[in-house]
RNA sequence: GCUGAAGUGGUGGAAUUGGUAGACACGUUGGACUUAAAAUCCAAUGUCCAUUAGGACGUACGGGUUCAAGUCCCGUCUUCAGUACCA
């Protein structure tokens, strides 16, 4: 009987289906465990090899803690709303949910034959109604929250209107708007309705506001500052510019201290903690108001150091600053203004390039120094941002860079507050080991009281105080799409309207077209169907819309983080009791959060954080009991691909006058010798192998003399002489028809351009070899290489190889269904988990996958024979055991510290050393499959079969690791002299140190070591190592 | 610039508290089996010197601590990732 992978794998993926072996229970005596991988997004072009990674990963730890007798809750989903499915939709007409339920098919069918373990009943998908009906639910209950500072936390929204109705809002201290004016109760309840919802708007967690967002013109919608990257959209690398909106926003600035402080309590990685920190960006200072001479207007700014209040020499405002305008004086007025309308129009990502240059303008209005009471001058700057702070900074050249750079600039003075510092070629920036001077009442204070007290002062005059900063801000929530959740949302007098809990969800409406309207709405502006009839709780036609009970729906949808953001509790669920919550109670309390997360780098500034704060959310407002969603969390690194190349190449060619006068063609002259210079700047037909590539970088050959070996010159000659003659040719037979004399001269340093093209890894073989026939046969590439000519070095073509993510484009994409198919999916997920450390970023390269699949066949060849089941009831030898407990110790580490790659070489190993002992001792082959089967379970759920067990593997208990077994008798002692092992030699492990030095000693080869000398000292470590000084 | 991670054979990587560097694989070379191929099995494989015995060098580079350093300390370089006028 032979490893037949493919209907093993087969029967048993069949078998855990039928069983619901992995279906978890809500009701168990067992301890919970719970197991999530970060759900895909269903894209077209299925699974390629690095995505199952991350699974394959959790799936081994799930499968580990079901054997070490935990109730085990590992679920798949899919988070099916987004913009390639759109886009698609919009390019061919066809609905995203049916796009969407094909790609979800093909992901399906791609996971299962991988052998996972997951349960696949409470699967989710983001773009059901089901689902998103909770989706709109939480929405509801952001909105119908306010963050109350003092008991620092969400509450209902009722219980800041009873607040209003009896103090007004002077008592209230919650994260909100800025811009809010005072009221008493008596002129809360004198309000319009209108009125204080608009009121109330400022304060809730979720708030309709007109905002400075991201817009994207190319894709028609507003990002996410995550999902803008270096200054272009992440998808598709579109411009983006700011652009004011009415938009939903999520008030998680309010949460900015408690997402920062629970990073202490949850187990990430360290870098994924520290980017959460920095996009949090907290920052402790203080905020000192300026007068401003002859206005009764302030400024505010924010300092990090307060200690430096005397060093303020001028004050920059960001252009964008409310008072510049006003307080501008007459003869800076055209100076200032030309500066705003310049900075203007620079976009965002220039003034993010440009961080060198500076700009900035006098405004001619001073402010008053609060101690001193000196004038100081305002400026306005670009270096300035109106999105931080408050857009206006109390400038102090000697200790900030920037200030310093703005101060040398425009030649303003540099006052120096630092004792003994030398400030001539940059500012001081630490904090530490410096005391303050020339600074009146802080004098010889270091950084610490310094701060202190001058905030002390400040509080004192009236003009500042101690205050924290995040650079967090609230998140844009809306979306001009159309694949994604509509809000709940009508409007009635432009007041936003929620709808009722018991009438959600609310539909995706159907559309004729998938794009903006011809007025600039976002798609759902096309649906004929999208008003709220308040009587009958429905969505009806929009021609009946009256507004008075009749009102027009939110055109927006929401972004694709909003069913991210809490989908792992869903999960908890059964299908069955979906419908009443979007968890009940039983299951948020048994299941309580994720124990092991496992996913991607890329989402910890966007689904990292959105989730953290909308379970924080739910949390205050008791719908839940966690405060965290994931306490562990391993980020799985990337698989690349080994892109293939090959090379063309073309002449670098000018054309010369003769005489030296250096004249020019003329316009006819070019038209005619362009065509031909074009033809052979690029050589479009005939492609080199890698090796030849050498010949091409230096000189033409005619011109290299002796100096160049004779292999290099019958090289280039050989390949290119052709092409030369015919460029000279057909050259000079147009030269020959111009007036002047011109000659052809190859560009002296750079004669070649060397072109590479990417080609599909499929035809290339291990040995990096050239499959010709097929790649001029591939359909895919069209006439690219039908009729192209192929430079061969001894006898193949050798193409180029680069390490690349792995993407269509690159043609490095390699599909795990043909490695299911020709090796099976236990070899794929050996393989993917042999390839190194889960963390690490590591290239992909199938033909390794062969020893993984020895392996298994050499694991078969143990249990099976020519004559069927080799195993049997034999008395396990003391190799065996050693052997057998040796692995169970190493396994279980192993998966423990997520180090998978190394407990695949301790199988090797095992394998290799029973096959080697002819082990056929079922005490020993039967846990040995246990330790093997969250690897490789296919093929342990076979031969656990053939053993004569009749239930799953899946549950058996680990084995247990006994150290007696591995307790030697004695020890291969390394001997080394001066540290360099020279030999090795076997004592008794119990032998004492003055022995071994003895025999030691006493031993021919150190005699011959020695050669004579006497050493100097002789160290013994007992079971370690000998090593001989001198 | 700042923050974080990393740098080990031809390749992926191993070495858990400082104690035999290169486990386990891939690849390559040679051999066995076969009419042949595939599959399988055996052997060699860090570099250099040497017929052998053996020796020298060797974990990015330069120093240091130690009987002993891939591992600890100081400095430098390179790569990758994140972030960037954040006051």
């Amino acid at each position: 009987m032979t490893y037949d992978f493919n209907s093993i794998e087969k029967k048993w993926q069949d078998y855990w289906a039928k069983n619901e072996t992995f279906k978890a229970s809500n009701n168990s005596d067992k301890p919970k465990y719970y197991v999530l991988d970060m759900f895909p997004y269903p894209s077209g072009a299925g699974l390629h090899v690095g995505h199952p990674l991350g699974y394959i990963a959790s799936d081994i730890y799930a499968r580990y803690k079901r054997h070490k007798g935990f109730n085990v809750l590992h679920p798949q989903g899919y988070d099916s709303f987004g913009l390639p499915a759109e886009q698609y939709a919009i390019q061919t007409g066809q609905h995203p949910a049916v796009t969407t339920e094909t790609n979800i098919k093909t992901y399906r069918r791609q996971l299962d034959q991988i052998g996972f373990s997951f349960d696949w009943s409470r699967e989710v998908r983001t773009s059901n109604p089901e689902y998103y009906k909770w989706t709109q639910w939480i929405f509801i209950q952001l909105f119908e929250s306010w963050y109350n500072n003092e008991t620092n936390k969400s509450e209902a929204i009722g219980t800041l209107i009873s607040k209003f109705e009896v103090e007004g809002n002077a008592t209230v201290n919650a994260a909100c708007d800025d811009n809010i004016e005072p009221f008493t109760a008596e002129e809360w309840n004198n309000y319009t309705s209108e009125e204080q919802q608009s009121i109330l708007l400022k304060y809730r967690l979720t708030y309709l506001a007109e905002t400075e967002v991201n817009w994207c013109p190319a894709l028609g919608t507003v990002l996410a500052n995550d999902e803008i990257v270096n200054g272009v959209s992440e998808r598709g690398g579109h411009p983006v510019v700011r652009k004011k909106m009415t938009q939903w926003s999520m008030r998680i600035s309010a949460y900015a201290e408690r997402l920062l402080q629970g990073l202490d309590t949850i187990d990430w990685t360290d870098s994924l903690k520290e980017s959460q920190r920095n996009w949090i960006g907290k920052s402790v200072g203080a905020s000192v108001s300026f007068n401003v001479n002859g206005y009764d207007d302030i400024i505010d700014v924010f300092t990090t150091r307060p200690d430096t209040i005397f060093g303020v020499s001028f004050m920059t405002l960001a252009p964008e600053h409310e008072l510049v305008s006003k307080i501008t004086t007459t003869e800076q007025k055209e100076a200032v203004e030309a500066y705003i309308e310049k900075t203007a129009k620079r976009s965002e990502r220039d003034r993010m390039a440009d961080v060198k240059t500076i700009s900035g303008v006098f405004t001619g209005a001073y402010a008053e120094h609060p101690f001193s009471k000196e004038p100081i001058p305002i400026w306005i700057g670009d270096y300035v941002l109106a999105s931080y702070g408050t857009g206006a900074v109390m400038a102090v050249p000697c200790g900030d860079q920037r200030d310093y750079d703005f101060a040398k600039h425009f030649d303003i003075a540099i006052p120096n507050i630092f004792e003994g510092a030398d400030i001539s070629e940059e500012a001081y920036a630490s904090k530490d080991n410096v005391k303050i001077t020339n600074s009146d009442f802080l004098n010889g204070m270091n950084y610490k009281k310094a701060s202190k007290l001058a905030i002390y002062q400040l509080e004192q005059l009236g003009q500042g105080e101690g205050k924290t900063n995040y650079r967090l801000r609230d998140a844009v929530f809306s979306r001009q799409r159309y694949w994604g959740e509509p809000f709940p949302v009508y409007y009635v007098n432009g007041m936003p309207q929620m709808i009722d809990k018991a009438h959600l969800p609310i539909v995706l409406p159907e559309v004729e077209k998938y794009l903006p309207t011809e007025e600039g709405e976002p798609p759902l502006g096309r649906a004929d169907v999208w008003a709220w009839d308040t009587k009958t709780n429905t969505v009806v036609s929009n021609d009946k819309i009256n507004n008075i009970t009749i009102h027009p729906l939110e055109l927006n949808t929401m972004p694709g983080w909003a069913g991210s953001s809490w989908y792992f509790f869903r999960y908890m669920e059964d299908t069955i009791n979906r419908g009443d919550a979007f968890a009940t109670e039983d299951a948020l309390k048994y299941w309580e959060n994720v124990d092991l997360y496992i996913g991607g780098s890329e989402h910890a500034t966007g689904h990292l954080l959105y989730s953290r704060f909308w379970v924080k959310l739910l949390k205050d407002r008791g719908f839940v009991t966690v405060e965290e969603p994931f306490k562990k969390l391993i980020n799985q690194g990337m698989i690349l691909g080994t892109s293939a190349f090959v090379y063309r190449i073309g002449f670098n060619v000018n054309i010369q006058p003769n005489d030296s006068k250096g004249v020019v063609l003329s316009k006819e002259e070019k038209e005619k010798v362009e065509p031909i210079l074009e033809k052979y700047r690029f050589i479009k037909n005939r492609f080199y192998s890698k090796g030849l590539k050498k010949f091409f970088k230096k000189r033409i050959y005619s011109d290299m003399g002796s100096e160049v070996d004779e292999n290099y010159v019958t090289h280039q000659k050989k390949m290119i002489e052709e092409d030369v003659e015919n460029l000279k040719n057909e050259l000079g037979l147009a030269l020959n028809s111009f007036d002047k004399n011109y000659s052809i001269n190859f560009n002296p340093l750079q004669p070649f351009s060397i072109f590479k093209t990417h080609v599909k890894v499929q035809y290339v073989n291990s040995s990096d070899e050239l499959d010709i026939e097929g790649l001029k046969t591939d359909g895919e590439f069209g006439e690219d290489f039908k009729d192209a000519e192929f430079i061969l070095e001894d006898g193949v073509y050798k193409v180029g190889r680069d390490v690349e993510k792995m993407s269509k484009s690159k043609y490095n994409v390699v599909n795990p269904d043909q490695i299911v198919e020709d090796y099976g999916a236990d070899s794929l997920r050996l393989y993917e988990m042999f390839l190194g450390p889960l963390e690490q970023y590591k290239p992909w390269n199938t033909a390794g996958i062969t020893g993984v699949h020895n392996f298994l066949k050499k694991l078969w060849k143990l249990y099976i024979g020519d004559n069927g089941l080799k195993v049997n009831n034999a008395q396990p030898t003391v190799d065996n055991l050693k052997t057998l407990h040796k692995t169970i110790k190493k396994v279980a580490e192993d998966i423990e510290n997520f180090s998978f790659n190394t407990s695949v070489s301790t199988f090797m190993i095992a394998v290799n050393e029973l096959t080697a002992q002819k082990c056929t001792s079922k005490d020993i082959l039967e846990p040995l499959l246990v330790l093997i089967s969250p690897y490789a379970p296919h093929i342990s759920e076979e031969l656990w079969d053939q053993l004569g067990n009749r239930d799953s593997i899946s549950t058996v208990q680990f084995p247990i690791f006994e150290a007696s077994h591995l307790v030697e008798s004695s020890k291969e002692y390394p001997i080394s002299f001066n540290g360099k092992m020279r030999f090795t030699l076997e004592l008794p492990m119990d032998m004492s140190k003055d022995d071994i030095e003895k025999t030691v000693m006493a031993h021919e080869k150190t005699i011959a070591q020695l050669d004579g000398r006497t050493p100097k000292k002789v160290i013994v470590v007992p079971g370690k190592i000998v090593n001989i000084v001198g």
